[in-house]
DNA sequence: TCCGTATATTCGGATAAGCGGATATATAAA
DNA sequence: TTTATATATCCGCTTATCCGAATATACGGA
Protein backbone atom coordinates (compact mmCIF):
# COMPACT_ATOMS: atom_id res chain seq x y z
CA UNK A 1 0.00 0.00 0.00
CA UNK A 2 1.64 3.48 -1.11
CA UNK A 3 1.05 6.42 0.85
CA UNK A 4 -2.03 8.24 -1.07
CA UNK A 5 -0.82 11.99 -0.45
CA UNK A 6 -1.46 14.10 -2.70
CA UNK A 7 0.53 17.25 -4.35
CA UNK A 8 -2.74 19.65 -2.92
CA UNK A 9 -2.33 17.86 0.57
CA UNK A 10 1.51 18.09 1.09
CA UNK A 11 1.02 21.78 0.39
CA UNK A 12 -1.31 21.81 3.27
CA UNK A 13 1.02 20.14 5.53
CA UNK A 14 3.57 22.88 4.16
CA UNK A 15 1.60 25.87 4.07
CA UNK A 16 1.89 26.10 8.07
CA UNK A 17 5.38 27.96 9.43
CA UNK A 18 5.62 26.08 12.01
CA UNK A 19 5.15 22.51 9.93
CA UNK A 20 7.43 23.63 7.47
CA UNK A 21 10.21 24.98 9.44
CA UNK A 22 9.54 21.71 11.18
CA UNK A 23 9.58 19.72 8.40
CA UNK A 24 12.80 21.59 7.49
CA UNK A 25 14.53 20.75 10.32
CA UNK A 26 13.86 17.22 10.29
CA UNK A 27 15.27 17.06 6.89
CA UNK A 28 17.94 18.27 7.71
CA UNK A 29 18.85 16.64 10.34
CA UNK A 30 17.97 13.67 9.45
CA UNK A 31 15.73 12.68 12.71
CA UNK A 32 14.77 15.14 15.84
CA UNK A 33 13.14 14.65 19.19
CA UNK A 34 10.00 16.35 19.80
CA UNK A 35 11.89 18.29 22.61
CA UNK A 36 14.73 19.43 19.86
CA UNK A 37 11.91 20.75 17.92
CA UNK A 38 10.22 22.62 20.86
CA UNK A 39 13.49 24.44 21.61
CA UNK A 40 14.24 25.01 17.75
CA UNK A 41 10.49 26.41 16.74
CA UNK A 42 10.51 28.17 19.97
CA UNK A 43 6.67 26.98 20.46
CA UNK A 44 4.32 25.64 23.18
CA UNK A 45 4.48 21.47 23.02
CA UNK A 46 1.05 20.94 22.68
CA UNK A 47 1.37 23.23 19.17
CA UNK A 48 4.43 21.25 18.02
CA UNK A 49 3.34 17.43 19.08
CA UNK A 50 -0.06 18.68 17.49
CA UNK A 51 1.92 19.67 14.21
CA UNK A 52 4.17 16.55 13.84
CA UNK A 53 1.07 14.23 14.39
CA UNK A 54 -0.48 16.30 11.44
CA UNK A 55 2.44 15.43 9.22
CA UNK A 56 2.76 11.89 10.37
CA UNK A 57 -0.71 11.26 9.70
CA UNK A 58 -0.44 12.98 6.48
CA UNK A 59 2.34 10.10 5.90
CA UNK A 60 4.94 13.08 5.57
CA UNK A 61 6.83 12.38 8.66
CA UNK A 62 7.50 9.19 10.89
CA UNK A 63 7.73 8.94 14.13
CA UNK A 64 9.98 5.95 16.45
CA UNK A 65 9.96 5.98 19.98
CA UNK A 66 12.90 5.34 21.70
CA UNK A 67 12.72 5.72 25.55
CA UNK A 68 10.90 8.75 26.29
CA UNK A 69 11.50 10.52 23.38
CA UNK A 70 10.09 10.05 19.88
CA UNK A 71 12.19 10.55 16.74
CA UNK A 72 10.94 12.10 13.95
CA UNK A 73 12.02 11.77 10.46
CA UNK A 74 10.94 12.27 6.51
CA UNK A 75 8.78 8.88 6.05
CA UNK A 76 11.10 6.81 3.93
CA UNK A 77 8.01 6.12 1.97
CA UNK A 78 7.47 9.26 0.58
CA UNK A 79 6.88 9.41 -3.07
CA UNK A 80 10.16 10.74 -5.18
CA UNK A 81 8.41 14.06 -6.10
CA UNK A 82 7.37 14.37 -2.95
CA UNK A 83 11.00 14.83 -1.80
CA UNK A 84 12.13 16.52 -4.91
CA UNK A 85 9.46 19.43 -3.43
CA UNK A 86 10.01 18.96 -0.09
CA UNK A 87 13.67 19.66 -1.17
CA UNK A 88 13.10 22.78 -2.55
CA UNK A 89 10.93 24.52 -0.65
CA UNK A 90 13.85 23.66 2.86
CA UNK A 91 16.21 24.69 0.66
CA UNK A 92 14.16 27.81 -0.30
CA UNK A 93 13.10 28.40 3.75
CA UNK A 94 16.90 27.84 5.11
CA UNK A 95 17.53 30.84 3.27
CA UNK A 96 14.62 32.77 4.64
CA UNK A 97 15.75 31.58 8.26
CA UNK A 98 19.38 31.19 8.38
CA UNK A 99 19.46 31.27 12.39
CA UNK A 100 16.82 28.14 12.28
CA UNK A 101 19.40 25.47 11.99
CA UNK A 102 21.07 26.69 14.63
CA UNK A 103 18.47 26.76 17.16
CA UNK A 104 18.55 22.77 16.69
CA UNK A 105 20.65 21.24 19.07
CA UNK A 106 19.93 17.62 21.12
CA UNK A 107 18.01 17.81 23.92
CA UNK A 108 18.25 14.05 24.16
CA UNK A 109 20.66 11.38 23.82
CA UNK A 110 21.68 10.94 19.91
CA UNK A 111 19.58 7.37 18.67
CA UNK A 112 23.37 6.06 18.04
CA UNK A 113 24.12 2.31 18.20
CA UNK A 114 20.38 1.75 17.81
CA UNK A 115 19.53 -1.05 15.77
CA UNK B 1 11.65 44.92 -6.02
CA UNK B 2 11.88 41.15 -6.41
CA UNK B 3 8.79 38.97 -5.46
CA UNK B 4 8.90 38.27 -2.09
CA UNK B 5 7.12 34.78 -2.54
CA UNK B 6 7.57 32.52 0.77
CA UNK B 7 7.63 28.91 0.91
CA UNK B 8 4.94 28.47 3.36
CA UNK B 9 3.27 31.18 0.87
CA UNK B 10 3.55 29.47 -2.34
CA UNK B 11 2.39 26.39 -0.64
CA UNK B 12 -0.89 28.14 0.78
CA UNK B 13 -1.34 29.01 -2.71
CA UNK B 14 -1.06 25.70 -4.19
CA UNK B 15 -3.04 23.86 -1.25
CA UNK B 16 -6.36 24.46 -2.67
CA UNK B 17 -7.67 21.66 -5.41
CA UNK B 18 -9.24 24.58 -7.49
CA UNK B 19 -5.82 26.89 -6.89
CA UNK B 20 -3.50 23.86 -7.66
CA UNK B 21 -5.63 23.17 -11.00
CA UNK B 22 -5.72 26.08 -12.16
CA UNK B 23 -1.97 26.79 -11.96
CA UNK B 24 -1.46 23.23 -13.33
CA UNK B 25 -3.75 24.58 -16.09
CA UNK B 26 -2.19 27.84 -16.85
CA UNK B 27 1.66 26.22 -16.36
CA UNK B 28 0.61 23.34 -19.29
CA UNK B 29 -0.97 25.97 -21.82
CA UNK B 30 1.25 28.55 -21.49
CA UNK B 31 -1.82 30.61 -21.61
CA UNK B 32 -5.64 30.96 -20.50
CA UNK B 33 -8.36 32.85 -20.32
CA UNK B 34 -10.63 32.90 -16.94
CA UNK B 35 -13.53 31.29 -19.45
CA UNK B 36 -11.11 28.27 -20.30
CA UNK B 37 -10.42 27.97 -16.67
CA UNK B 38 -13.89 28.30 -15.62
CA UNK B 39 -14.78 25.03 -18.41
CA UNK B 40 -11.82 23.10 -17.34
CA UNK B 41 -12.54 23.26 -13.60
CA UNK B 42 -16.40 23.32 -13.97
CA UNK B 43 -16.69 25.98 -10.57
CA UNK B 44 -18.75 29.07 -10.66
CA UNK B 45 -16.65 32.36 -12.32
CA UNK B 46 -16.89 33.87 -8.87
CA UNK B 47 -14.85 31.31 -7.39
CA UNK B 48 -12.45 30.94 -10.57
CA UNK B 49 -11.37 34.48 -10.53
CA UNK B 50 -11.17 34.89 -6.99
CA UNK B 51 -8.90 32.27 -7.11
CA UNK B 52 -7.14 33.71 -9.80
CA UNK B 53 -7.15 36.83 -7.80
CA UNK B 54 -5.52 35.34 -4.91
CA UNK B 55 -2.77 33.51 -7.56
CA UNK B 56 -2.16 36.79 -8.59
CA UNK B 57 -1.91 38.86 -5.82
CA UNK B 58 0.58 36.34 -4.59
CA UNK B 59 2.55 36.90 -7.42
CA UNK B 60 2.01 33.22 -8.92
CA UNK B 61 0.63 34.35 -11.79
CA UNK B 62 0.30 37.57 -13.98
CA UNK B 63 -2.71 38.49 -15.81
CA UNK B 64 -2.51 40.41 -19.19
CA UNK B 65 -6.55 41.76 -20.93
CA UNK B 66 -6.80 41.33 -24.24
CA UNK B 67 -10.19 43.19 -25.06
CA UNK B 68 -12.40 40.97 -23.07
CA UNK B 69 -10.69 38.94 -22.13
CA UNK B 70 -7.45 38.12 -19.25
CA UNK B 71 -5.47 35.63 -20.00
CA UNK B 72 -3.45 34.12 -16.95
CA UNK B 73 0.10 32.69 -17.19
CA UNK B 74 2.80 31.78 -14.95
CA UNK B 75 4.38 34.69 -13.71
CA UNK B 76 7.71 35.09 -15.10
CA UNK B 77 9.39 36.81 -12.53
CA UNK B 78 9.03 33.64 -10.10
CA UNK B 79 12.19 32.37 -8.47
CA UNK B 80 13.66 29.56 -10.12
CA UNK B 81 12.79 27.60 -6.84
CA UNK B 82 9.28 28.47 -7.26
CA UNK B 83 9.61 27.51 -10.61
CA UNK B 84 10.69 23.99 -9.65
CA UNK B 85 8.25 23.60 -7.03
CA UNK B 86 5.75 24.24 -9.33
CA UNK B 87 6.79 21.69 -11.62
CA UNK B 88 6.59 18.94 -9.83
CA UNK B 89 3.34 19.37 -8.06
CA UNK B 90 1.43 19.75 -11.22
CA UNK B 91 3.64 16.83 -12.94
CA UNK B 92 2.29 14.88 -10.12
CA UNK B 93 -1.36 16.15 -9.99
CA UNK B 94 -1.75 15.87 -13.98
CA UNK B 95 -0.96 11.66 -12.96
CA UNK B 96 -3.26 12.50 -10.54
CA UNK B 97 -5.75 13.84 -13.00
CA UNK B 98 -5.27 12.74 -16.52
CA UNK B 99 -8.98 14.50 -17.42
CA UNK B 100 -8.30 17.76 -16.27
CA UNK B 101 -6.07 18.91 -19.53
CA UNK B 102 -8.92 17.58 -22.06
CA UNK B 103 -11.01 19.98 -20.74
CA UNK B 104 -9.57 23.08 -21.26
CA UNK B 105 -10.03 24.12 -24.72
CA UNK B 106 -10.18 27.68 -26.08
CA UNK B 107 -13.31 29.37 -25.69
CA UNK B 108 -11.57 32.53 -26.55
CA UNK B 109 -9.62 33.73 -29.52
CA UNK B 110 -5.51 32.31 -29.37
CA UNK B 111 -3.78 34.87 -28.08
CA UNK B 112 -1.67 35.17 -31.31
CA UNK B 113 -0.27 37.70 -33.38
CA UNK B 114 -0.41 40.41 -30.37
CA UNK B 115 2.89 42.15 -30.16
C1' DT C 1 -25.48 55.49 -26.45
C1' DC C 2 -27.21 50.86 -25.23
C1' DC C 3 -26.56 45.95 -24.97
C1' DG C 4 -24.12 41.62 -24.42
C1' DT C 5 -20.16 39.24 -22.81
C1' DA C 6 -16.08 38.69 -19.78
C1' DT C 7 -14.17 39.46 -15.50
C1' DA C 8 -13.82 41.36 -10.74
C1' DT C 9 -15.57 42.29 -6.31
C1' DT C 10 -18.78 42.34 -2.49
C1' DC C 11 -21.20 40.09 1.09
C1' DG C 12 -23.06 37.00 4.56
C1' DG C 13 -22.83 32.57 6.07
C1' DA C 14 -20.63 27.91 6.75
C1' DT C 15 -16.63 25.32 7.68
C1' DA C 16 -11.88 24.58 8.72
C1' DA C 17 -7.60 25.64 10.94
C1' DG C 18 -4.79 27.17 14.50
C1' DC C 19 -3.95 28.19 19.34
C1' DG C 20 -2.30 26.81 23.99
C1' DG C 21 -3.54 25.61 28.82
C1' DA C 22 -4.95 21.60 30.99
C1' DT C 23 -4.89 16.89 31.20
C1' DA C 24 -3.83 12.07 29.91
C1' DT C 25 -0.49 8.60 28.66
C1' DA C 26 4.13 6.41 28.27
C1' DT C 27 8.51 5.48 29.91
C1' DA C 28 12.50 5.46 33.09
C1' DA C 29 14.49 5.85 37.38
C1' DA C 30 14.46 6.19 42.37
C1' DT D 1 5.04 2.40 43.86
C1' DT D 2 6.11 7.11 43.49
C1' DT D 3 8.17 10.72 40.93
C1' DA D 4 9.91 13.06 36.96
C1' DT D 5 10.27 13.75 32.12
C1' DA D 6 8.57 13.36 27.31
C1' DT D 7 4.87 13.23 24.36
C1' DA D 8 -0.04 13.05 22.92
C1' DT D 9 -4.62 14.48 23.19
C1' DC D 10 -8.61 17.21 24.71
C1' DC D 11 -11.11 21.36 24.90
C1' DG D 12 -13.08 25.89 24.14
C1' DC D 13 -11.95 29.76 21.76
C1' DT D 14 -10.46 32.80 17.96
C1' DT D 15 -9.38 33.56 13.40
C1' DA D 16 -8.88 32.32 8.61
C1' DT D 17 -10.69 30.30 4.56
C1' DC D 18 -13.96 28.96 1.21
C1' DC D 19 -18.32 29.32 -1.05
C1' DG D 20 -21.41 31.25 -4.66
C1' DA D 21 -25.26 34.36 -5.67
C1' DA D 22 -25.57 39.05 -6.47
C1' DT D 23 -23.67 43.05 -8.04
C1' DA D 24 -20.20 46.06 -10.14
C1' DT D 25 -16.90 47.07 -13.72
C1' DA D 26 -14.55 46.78 -18.29
C1' DC D 27 -14.75 46.25 -23.00
C1' DG D 28 -16.52 45.69 -27.87
C1' DG D 29 -20.01 45.99 -31.16
C1' DA D 30 -24.48 47.58 -32.87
Amino acid sequence: MSLSLSPAMLCKCLSDETRLQATLLVARFGELCVCDLVAALDAPQSTVSRHLAQLRSCGLLSGRRAGQWVHYRLNPELPEWAGRVIGELCAAATLAHPDLIRRAQGCCPPPVALS
